[in-house]
DNA sequence: CTAACTTCATTAGTGCGACGAACGTTTATG
DNA sequence: CATAAACGTTCGTCGCACTAATGAAGTTAG
């Protein structure tokens, strides 16, 4: 037979990083979210609760900072966390422009949930890496994702 | 002052190798996009050029495999590509489900102009890494595309 | 040969993530 | 005090990944 398992990507197209970037972060992606979704949560649930967790209260603006989530789309995640019950929306006494959140008990048991998830999706994400080549990937990718991430506003130019 | 330029991403979220890659896809994306977008192309107009320049003339489903576009999608980047001339679509003579797209002179010449600005872009992206960083990032993401994409249609099985 | 299955091109539509524009409110600054 | 800036919010855009459904054309099985 030999029908042709004809699946040859090119290999020109193979070779280029920005493309072997999109599939393995669609990969990834697909990952986490496959594992968060049963749960009925996303991945800026995760990394709003997350955010909340390690500094403590904040400004959505804040938040929105801390995790890279843009402001516009911080609204609807927080409305559905705090719809389930797992954070606070209160108005700021000292600052009226802004919402204090904070972090419920029971967020904070979201949170750990959702961990564990996110930590096995990440384990099978690199399962076909060594130990240390997972290292070093995590390690280029900070420099890619410091170097191309001015802190704010696009910096270059 | 330190007037806090609080950016502080926790370092949860920092290490997480799905938010890096998605990070880092983001910016290539951009790289890239930017590039093409001054010259009125995607990155998909690219992918079908370089398939058609490496393996000839074929099917859209055939297109579809070869560069990882929909094909659904397929239609629309084939009818740009055919509105500027890039590429011819013909009915296949001996399989009348078919088209047979042939790239066009000016589609090989296009191919060649948008090849050096993607080949720029991905120097750019990868400016912050030593070669040898380069090499194994690639490899890196080679490995894991390759463990996260069983031939075909998501599923693997 | 007919019926059932499959492939192909195409259209339309979903969901999500990234992002911009604008508005009203509130706080800072000149 | 006037003006600018930041905040929360709503609405809308664009691109990508992906599903569903349809009509036409091949393929396969009885």
């Amino acid at each position: 037979m030999s029908p042709a398992p004809e699946d040859a990507t090119p290999e020109r197209l193979r070779a280029i990083p920005s493309r072997l970037l999109a599939g393995a972060a669609t990969a990834a992606d697909r990952l986490v979210n496959e594992r968060l979704a049963a749960e009925g949560a996303r991945k800026w649930h995760f990394a709003v609760l997350v955010a909340l967790d390690e500094t403590g209260p904040a400004s959505q603006a804040e938040l929105s900072r801390r995790t890279g989530v843009y402001r516009s789309d911080m609204v609807a995640v927080l409305n559905e966390l705090a719809d389930a019950g797992f954070l606070v929306r209160d108005p700021d006494p000292v600052d009226r422009r802004r919402n204090v959140i904070t972090l419920t008990p029971a967020g904070r048991a979201r949170l750990h949930h959702l961990d564990a998830l996110v930590t096995t999706a990440q384990q099978d994400l690199l399962a076909p890496l060594a130990p240390a080549e997972r290292a070093e990937l995590t390690r280029l990718l900070t420099l890619l994702n410091a170097h191309h991430r001015p802190p704010h506003g696009g910096g270059h130019a």
